[in-house]
RNA sequence: GGCCCGUUCGUCUAGUGGACUAGGACGCCGGCCUUUCAAGCCGGAGAUCAGGGGUUCGAAGCCCCUACGGGCCA
């Protein structure tokens, strides 16, 4: 019988919710609900410069905005917890003591300094560089600092990516490297495979930059007679819009929080981000997550890194905007138009759903109804014009399609055409260049603040 | 410096030796619709498949080299 398949992604809280965070987990989650498997978040906070619990909160809400809910992890608990690497340090330290009992590892108390001189020297006898092992062979005596090592035992290292196939690395290329460092804190190198092996994770997937931290890895749960993951599947980073590694100061998009706070919704999100990187072979672009349950595979991930693209996530985006029910949009809208009441944004959506691709966007075309814009300074002619539209106005019922023709028939008596006759109204009713159509922009302001507008405008003369 | 991964329209990509005059999507351009802006519909431009050498009757796809980009180790 099959072992049940156990998959995990392991973030650090070293500041907002990335976006190669999101990636990952949704990689995970698809392939965790495929094998009817356990995704587990564990978080990686061992870092204790920057490690905050502040921060850890902001992975939590983020993943749940895009509904990638795990099974285990800091909060929920599970049969492998603490899911805190932090708590787990005595584990590190025990597997680390084992390693040098077993002479598998050994206590290295060269100083920054000297390693470096290493290095150097290496470097210019124009050699690779690996650690010459002096403190394995040669023992320093009278020396209380110290890094632990693992004796790196060299020879082929295979495993199976579900993305690359078959990869190999030659390990006698891997010099020993640290472990624990002098502080007591274990490196990534080590609490990562420590702890997919004791959460039994049976399925590594992550981002591509630790492609080549797998020998290491891998030789390690060798090491500590673990058994070893069934497959890793190293995913295609994603680039900026230049090719070039995305950076925190420079790109806003690596920050999940964005895409909410401007309106987009997560499974548009999702949507793109199992796009870039991801294709069915299909033409199909629109996913829902049921959709990428089924197409989802590993054999189709791509191997190159793929560049972030704004343009493509607003079409998507708007793609499901316009799919969504009047009601849904409507709740949507809510936490961008405080100001206004339900009724008035159920109103609103009509004419409003195929104007956005991001919900922010409704602000633009809606604050007119609680910001008064600032009336403008029409001709003669133009405020003729105006007069008779608040003529045919008056004694109207309210509502957007009677508007429309009462409108209408005003225009035709005027003798100009629609542009030349909306256009003044509209900066007058909005302030704006670019509104709702005419009609709905004056049937969502009540009654008398449209007239009232409109009667403004036609006191001040040029 | 060593090792690893990559390179098809601006971008995401299809392509697994003949169906490739290299297909789709976003974006762009033009038209229709139209009171503005969108949406929608129709059409168009856009890739000597990074470069070179091989293998083959035949290469975007296989092999080698080079260039460039990225990652990891230090």
């Amino acid at each position: 019988m099959a072992v049940s398949v156990r998959v995990r992604i392991a973030p650090s809280p070293t500041g907002f919710a990335h976006l190669g965070t999101a990636s990952t987990a949704l990689y995970n989650v698809l392939f965790a609900r495929q094998q009817d498997g356990t995704f587990v978040l564990r978080i990686d906070d061992t870092d204790v410069e920057r490690n905050r619990p502040e921060y850890e909160a902001l992975i939590y809400e983020s993943l749940h905005w895009l509904r990638l809910d795990w099974d285990e992890g800091p909060d929920k608990g599970g049969p492998h917890a603490p899911y805190r690497q932090s708590e787990r340090l005595d584990l590190y330290k025990e597997e680390a003591a084992r390693l040098i009992t077993e002479r598998k590892a050994y206590r290295c108390y060269c100083t920054p300094e000297e390693l470096e001189t290493e290095r150097r020297q290496a470097q210019s006898e124009k050699r690779a560089y690996k650690y010459s092992r002096r403190c394995l062979t040669n023992p320093l005596e009278g020396r209380s600092v110290f890094a632990v090592r693992f004796k790196v035992p060299g020879g082929d290292v295979s495993f199976k990516d579900m993305v690359r196939g078959e990869m190999h690395f030659d390990g006698d290329l891997i010099g020993d490297f640290i472990i624990v460092k002098s502080d007591g804190y274990p490196t990534y190198q080590f609490a990562s495979p420590v702890d997919d092996a004791l959460m039994k994770i049976t399925h590594v997937i992550r981002g591509e930059e630790h492609l080549s931290n797998t020998p290491y890895q891998l030789m390690l749960v060798d090491a500590l007679g673990y058994e070893r993951p069934r497959a890793y599947a190293h995913m295609p980073l994603i680039l900026a819009k230049d090719g070039s590694k995305m950076s925190k100061r420079k790109h806003p998009e690596l920050n999940v929080a964005i895409y909410r706070e401007q309106g987009y919704l997560p499974e548009a999100l999702l949507n793109y981000l199992a796009l870039l990187g991801w294709n069915p072979g299909t033409a199909q672009e629109i996913f829902s997550f049921d959709d990428l349950l089924t197409a989802f595979s590993f054999e189709r991930v791509q191997h190159a890194g793929a560049r972030f693209d704004w343009e493509k996530l607003n079409w998507i985006n708007g793609e499901y905007i316009r799919k969504l029910s009047d009601d849904e949009l409507a709740s949507r809208l809510r936490p961008f138009l405080p100001q206004l009441d339900e009724a008035t944004v159920k109103r609103a959506i009509p004419p409003l759903r195929t104007r956005m691709h991001k919900l922010a966007q409704a602000v633009d075309y809606l604050d007119y109804l609680w910001t008064e814009p600032a009336p403008p300074t029409l001709d003669a002619e133009t405020i003729e014009r105006v007069k008779s539209a608040i003529n045919v106005l008056q004694d109207m019922p309210w509502q957007a399609e009677a508007i429309e023709s009462a409108l209408e028939k005003a225009v035709a008596e005027s003798g100009v055409g629609k542009g030349k006759f909306y256009t003044p109204l509209r900066d007058v009713l909005t302030g704006k260049k670019v509104s709702l159509p005419i009609h709905y922009t004056l049937e969502l302001l009540p009654k008398e603040v449209a007239l009232q507008r409109l009667q403004r405008a036609t006191n001040v003369r040029v």
